[in-house]
RNA sequence: GGCCCCAUCGUCUAGUCAGGUCCAGGACGCCAGGUUUUCAUCCUGGAAACCGGGGUUCGAAUCCCCGUGGGGUCACCA
């Protein structure tokens, strides 16, 4: 029989946001990858102890997906569909409102125990202190003041006013033990008595991160460095309550390419600066509200609503950095791909491996191998990581995930290949066309707006124009005449008789198949950029290319080259 | 500012724990050629780093100290 208890046990402990950070998901992938490689338990537990924050059950439902979508399971945990919990080792429930009936106790036993007391000062009484010390430029901790009123008129005053419940921190050295960083110490006294119990009677972070840690058995700790001069706390409650302590390991932080902490922020900062560059004193219609605007601008510390980031930032023509697991999702990348790269940040295999997929991090991850500096976020390096696999992949494999990311955020796409109930003989040819020419799915798509277009609404790049058809006395627009009356007589309108027409077209007036492609290019498509003009020719289908061949020649003819 | 952490090419990193095989390897990016019907690929080549100063040692990217620089954190958020 096996032991009756897992050895070992990891968690990813988020707050109910509603998206999964890049960041988070990183914890969340190295929690997951040692507790497989460890042959343990790796559990979700949702930290929703800030009532004004909370933003109720579906905010977890967002950082369920991103899990998913990266191909990260979880033993024990909110069920993906929130229905029942999965507790095989009934250690639940796993949202910590839930359980504040484990809080209450061991609050209860430190104040007992005279380890821990209520104070009495307002949340105002406290900035005002804070606001001092800065002034005279101390370091602010809280001066107990609190334990100047008798032990017993303290508990009595607790039955009826309003108050929080501090730790006494005792006044001793702290050493950490921490599988990346070494040891890690604090000298006595620099752990000041810090809230373990809110005036709405919740926990904080540091209370119920301890109580929970124990009660569930969490073995490791891995997480993102900003936590590291929280684990002093952590290790002093530990001892004060009579918990374990935990392995405990600091994740090196990721950092934008401005080489700050990568965060929503990152997205206000892209488009505020577009703004200033574009000059912009008002909201584009439809975008925000101009008094919202205004103060938004103002302020860089100011954060706007996704959505009408979203708008804004769609209106000035910028693309908003990715940062939520759910915007990668978004733009088109593979979340295997995705998984691999951030997978990279802070962590190496060692020698010269790069690339693997999460089997392998089950099988090799190490926490000996998790570096010690921050790692800034190489959108571009994710990008040729993304190229390469979608190289690697097959057209069959490439055309269904491919069509499965349009149907959520292309369908005009998906409509313009008559692919609605299915992968169809001509999403085949389009995602075949398109795949080696493609850095993501939203890359892909772009690629198909030539089929998305109708045909009487192409618009004609003018130097395109210039260069295919008009130039050197419209040898182009020659190529072109005598070309449709080829085409006209075509009838095998697949990509390889097309292409066997252009070819033998080609070499009839002695030119390189350049001078025909591209003609034809600009006249199909309106510019330059297209896939292989056999497959893009065939895509279209005889009757549109003679309509736009016919349409591009009249407007040349007319001057008019925006297509009206 | 106090406290804590960190420091190899522009970026992610290998090498550091067990000092010599490292005039430092890989990847992304960049530059120069080449292939290609456009685009995107692809191929070849190239530039590019041990933060500075002291030690220890026969020998230091690797160990120690100081300096400098960067980051984190200082909530009744997590």
């Amino acid at each position: 029989m096996p032991a009756a208890s897992p050895p070992a046990v990891t968690r990813f402990a988020p707050s109910p946001t509603g998206h999964l950070h890049i960041g988070g998901a990183r914890t969340a992938l190295f929690n997951w990858a040692l507790a497989r490689r460890l042959g343990g338990h790796f559990l979700l537990r949702i930290e929703d102890t800030d009532r004004a924050r909370d933003a109720g059950p579906e905010s977890v439902v967002g950082i369920l997906r991103g899990l998913e979508w990266l191909g990260i399971d979880w033993d024990e945990g909110p069920a993906p569909d929130l229905s029942a919990d999965r507790d095989p080792r009934g250690v639940g429930p796993f949202r910590q409102s839930e359980r504040r009936a484990l809080y209450d106790d061991a609050a209860r036993r430190l104040l007992e125990a005279d380890l821990a007391y209520h104070a009495f000062e307002t949340p105002d009484e406290l900035a005002a202190m804070r606001d001092l010390a800065k002034r005279e430029k101390r370091p602010f901790r809280y001066d107990r003041a609190a334990l100047r009123i008798p032990r017993a008129e303290r508990f009595a005053r607790a039955e009826s006013e309003p108050h929080v419940v501090r730790f006494r921190a005792p006044e001793e050295e702290v050493v950490v033990r921490d599988e990346v960083l070494g040891e890690v110490r604090l000298a006595p006294g620099e752990v000041d008595d810090f809230v373990i119990v809110k005036a709405d009677g919740f926990p904080t972070y540091h209370l119920a991160v301890v109580v929970d840690d124990e009660a569930m058995g969490v073995t490791h700790v891995v997480r993102g460095q900003e936590h590291l001069i929280n684990t002093p706390r952590h290790v002093l409650l530990q001892r004060a309550l009579g918990c374990r302590t935990p392995i405990y390991a600091h994740l090196p932080l990721i950092v934008s390419p401005s080489g700050a902490k990568m965060s929503k922020r990152d997205k206000d900062r892209t488009v505020r600066r577009a703004c200033r560059d574009a000059g912009l004193a008002e909201p584009p219609p439809g975008t925000v509200e101009p008094a919202v605007f205004a103060r938004w601008l103002a302020d860089k510390n100011r954060q706007m609503e996704q959505g009408a980031l979203a708008r804004l930032a769609a209106a000035l023509g910028v693309t908003l950095p990715e940062i939520d697991v759910e915007d990668f999702r978004a733009a088109g990348y593979l979340p295997r791909v995705v998984a691999n790269y951030i997978a990279l940040l802070g962590f190496s295999p060692g020698g010269d491996v790069e690339k693997f997929d999460l089997a392998f991090l089950a099988e090799r991850f190490d926490l000996a191998r998790i570096g010690k500096t921050g790692a800034r976020f190489d959108y571009k390096k994710l990008l040729a990581f993304n190229t390469d696999a979608i190289a690697a992949m097959s057209d069959e494999d490439f055309a269904e995930r491919w069509r499965a990311w349009c149907l959520e955020f292309a369908p005009e796409v998906v409509r313009a290949a008559g692919a609605e109930a299915g992968v169809s003989p001509t999403w085949r040819v389009l995602a075949a066309a398109l795949r080696p020419r493609s850095k993501t799915f939203a890359d892909a798509a772009r690629g198909a707006g030539f089929l998305v277009t109708p045909d009487d609404e192409i618009a004609y790049d003018r130097k395109a124009v210039d260069k295919a058809l008009l130039k050197n006395d419209g040898e182009g627009l020659a190529v072109l005449r005598d070309l449709r009356r080829t085409l006209a007589g075509l009838t095998d309108w697949s990509a390889p008789g097309v292409g066997a027409a252009l070819g033998a077209f080609a070499e009839g007036r002695g030119v390189g198949l350049g001078k025909v492609a591209q003609p034809l290019r600009v006249a199909l498509t309106g510019s330059t950029v297209s896939p292989p003009i056999d497959a893009t020719a065939a895509l279209l289908g005889r009757d549109r290319c003679l309509a736009r061949i016919d349409r591009c020649l009249a407007a040349v003819d007319r001057g008019r080259f925006d297509g009206s």
